[in-house]
DNA sequence: AATGAGCGT
């Protein structure tokens, strides 16, 4: 009884915390995305409405190789949702940067920054129901 | 038209 318990703590203690995150990315406690999920993609929000991808990428790339820069921009108006994310290629790079640029303005609005979360793949899982099933014929 | 926390057409 007791090594079972200290095996489920042992495999609870493995699972990565970015993984965490991302599984229950609906309950806050396990989102703490200002603290240090190890990842190269930084989330960045507090955008002013006027920047662009090009001049983000240069906000960021005196920090190291930045690999992807994305705006998140409105399907419809195509205006900006003031928010977006930039990927290193060195996580190395993402800690300096976002421990440099955090707070710090561009275009007169402070930058909000955190490690991105996972991209949510599929959406939502749905829980298959036991117990009243339709009467099916046979 | 304007908006100001957030996690991506």
């Amino acid at each position: 009884m007791r090594n079972g318990i200290e095996l489920l703590v042992r495999r609870v203690s493995a699972i990565p915390q970015h993984s965490i995150s991302s599984t229950f990315r609906f309950l806050p406690q396990f989102c703490s995305s200002s603290s240090a999920s190890p990842s190269s993609k930084l989330f960045i929000g507090g955008l002013s409405w006027s920047v662009d991808e090009q001049s983000l990428k240069d906000a960021f790339s005196s920090f190291g190789e930045v690999s992807e820069v994305r705006i998140a921009y409105d399907k419809g108006s195509g205006r900006s949702r003031g928010y977006g994310f930039v990927d290193f290629a060195e996580e190395d790079d993402a800690l300096s940067a976002k421990h440099a640029m955090d707070g710090k303005g561009l275009l007169g609005r402070p930058l909000r920054i955190s490690f991105a979360l996972a991209r949510v793949r599929g959406g939502p899982v749905v829980v298959p129901r036991f117990g009243k099933q339709p009467k099916r014929d046979r």
